[in-house]
RNA sequence: GGGCCCGUAGCUCAAUGGUUAGAGCCGGCCGCUCAUAACGGUCUGGUUGUAGGUUCGAGUCCUACCGGGCCUACCA
């Protein structure tokens, strides 16, 4: 048995996320945990809001909350449809926890300690009428270059020139739009990621188990060259600034900027968990405790790879301390939206509480993981998702459950068949299943998410193809004792997919399990002879309703019309 | 501007430089009748974006072009 510790990125607090955010790191994530379970490995699970930064804070405003209280409702929502969703964290924390915000300040005590961190004082925009200093995409103006209206203080969408707010002629604050602009000087910390690049890239070529599209990003950055990244802002919503546990001397109300505080948060939710249960952080996180042993893993989307393959391996490593790194770095696409993006700020395509208003969690689970952006931007369209649930959930595997439970419950009364010994066509089965199972153990351990599924469905037609071809309808007019082996045969096949089908669809899974009294959720062995006699002779069974309910065309067309599909 | 990725069947995708480029869906045909008109079998379907090059051998490696996408760091 082996210790696993998986995280997923950190969804952002301004609200509940779309199915993009869902399919690229919190979904892939709960797959593979539920699987490394399953194998009995001990897996710890962490994923936490993260709630520092402007955006919450002009979210809060909007709702017309002080920032904290729309945290707390913000993660309770997202925790709620998360746990709907059965993404079973073993934590689900808070970026702005007591313990986040100790941890960011010992980082950044060592850090300036090792000599990484210094101060510099910089100049920025500062909105008189917001009374805040504004990051430079608060910022827009006219481009110094082309002359564009709305050019953004960090860049101009027009001429793409890249800019510094200072550069904008007549700069407005984007969130007031007021003009009373005046700049100021601002005093801020500095990581000193130049003076950490040939430790970075030393790490990065240790790790072997990073996909290219994280392994190139990582060396992109590195031979272009680092910079050092200022990790304060000016902001009242985060983790304050301090040395030495008091408040820092010159930048008294000053907070760390989120991309410092948020991926510490990975450690700092474990230790929510450990204050919470009794655990034992330190062996998960440190190497000096026993962390040398645990597999890390980690799930995010490609706009995430840079920050966790550089910035906070920085952070860590600066630290001169004997943390956890990363082993496997999984990154994937995006979700598109009918030709464009899913959009959290324009309300555009589908988000996860909506999502579960018109299907179930598996059947957006078995999508999502079946159609994953895993290599390569996908397309969510409903036509795609129809055929997923009507023709792998619906068609293959419950109208396999379902014919096999209501034929026991028509002509053996719902009990298990006793006798009779299995045959030609059950070892072959057997075999089917064995080579099929392996299959889909090793794609899930290689975390091919989309492999993973088309295992699973592989293994899911072995059923009908065994009913097909042993046709115990036919069986049973001359044959009791042989029908009675089929049924009982297919019967322990549901036991099994059960079990196997868990990581994916697990509310599915369950029912199948409770249908035929399937005690164990674990992974089957190699045995797979004995694998499918584990459902007792004469046991009574129950039938449950339908598992996939298929979807009609006009529910495609109703949803089409309220999610703007086009 | 710089960097990266992709282009394979009508659709979604596979193929350590090595048999005749494979699956699923869709479509055609046959079978079955336990089941959610579900299931099984079978067939059709390809100039691997274009043009060159390297090689005994290229979907795979190199060059150019065409087309699509992504990243470019204080928006999370």
């Amino acid at each position: 048995m082996s210790k696993i510790l998986i995280t997923s990125a950190l969804p952002y607090i301004n609200g509940i996320k779309h199915l993009g955010n869902l399919a690229g790191s919190q979904l892939p994530a709960d797959v593979y945990a539920r699987f490394q379970r399953a194998r009995g490995n001990e897996v710890l699970a962490i994923c936490a809001t993260d709630e520092h930064g402007t955006p919450a804070e002009l979210a809060a405003q909007a709702a017309g909350q002080d920032v904290r209280t729309y945290c707390d409702e913000q993660h309770r929502l997202q925790a709620e449809v998360g746990a709907r969703f059965g993404l079973s964290w073993d934590w689900f924390g808070r970026s702005s926890s007591h313990q986040n915000a100790a941890l960011t300040q010992h980082f950044s005590d060592v850090l300036e300690d090792q000599g990484f961190i210094e101060e510099r004082v910089d100049r920025q925009l500062y909105s008189l009428a917001d009374k805040r200093f504004l990051p430079d995409r608060y910022v827009e103006g006219i481009c110094p270059v082309c002359g564009y209206p709305k050019a953004r203080g960090d860049q101009c969408d027009n001429c793409g020139s890249l800019l510094d707010p200072l550069d904008l002629k007549e700069p407005y604050s984007v969130i007031s739009g007021s003009r009373d602009l005046e700049v100021r000087d601002t005093r801020h910390l500095y990581l000193l990621q130049t003076k950490l690049a040939e430790r970075i890239r030393a790490w990065v070529n240790t790790r072997q188990h990073w996909p290219t599209l994280a392994r190139s990003i990582a060396l992109k950055h590195l031979d272009e060259g680092l910079i050092d990244r200022g990790i304060t802002r000016d902001l009242s919503w985060g983790v304050p600034v301090t040395r030495g546990g008091q408040p820092r001397t010159g930048m008294e109300g000053k907070v760390f900027y989120v991309w410092f505080d948020a991926p510490i948060e990975y450690i700092a939710a474990t230790q929510e968990w450990a204050d919470a249960t009794g655990g034992d952080w330190r062996a998960w996180w440190r190497t000096d405790a026993g962390a040398d042993q645990v597999r890390y893993v980690e799930f995010m989307g490609k706009d995430n790879v840079a920050f966790h393959s550089v910035s906070f391996p920085a952070t860590i490593l600066g630290s001169g301390e004997p943390w956890k790194t990363v082993d496997t770095l999984k990154a994937f696409n995006w979700l598109n939206w009918y030709g464009g993006k899913f959009s959290t700020s324009q309300g555009r395509g589908i988000f996860m509480d909506s999502a579960l208003e018109i299907l179930p969690a598996d059947c957006w689970r078995w999508y999502l993981t079946s159609n994953s952006p895993e290599h390569s931007d996908s397309t969510f369209t409903f036509e795609q998702l129809v055929a997923a649930v009507n023709r792998d959930l619906a068609d293959v595997l419950g109208n396999f459950v379902n014919r096999i439970l209501k034929f026991c419950e028509g002509r053996f009364e719902g009990v298990v068949p006793a006798g009779g010994e299995p045959g030609p066509l059950e070892a072959k089965l057997c075999a089917d299943v064995a080579g099929a199972l392996a299959d889909l153990t090793a794609q899930f351990e290689a975390i091919e998410v989309r492999k993973s599924a088309q295992a699973l469905r592989a293994l899911w037609v072995l059923g009908n193809e065994y009913l097909q071809e042993a046709a115990p309808w036919s069986a049973i007019k001359t044959d009791q004792v042989r029908a009675g082996v089929i049924v009982r045969t297919a019967v322990n096949l549901v036991g099994l997919y059960g079990r196997v089908s868990a990581p994916i669809i697990p509310f599915a899974a369950e029912a199948m399990r409770r249908a035929v009294g399937e005690s164990s959720d674990m992974w089957p062995g190699v045995d797979i002879s004995a694998e499918l006699s584990r459902i007792p002779e004469g046991r009574a069974l129950t039938t449950p309703p339908i598992l996939f309910s298929k979807i009609e065309d006009t529910q495609v067309a109703a949803w089409s019309a309220r999610f703007g599909a086009a």
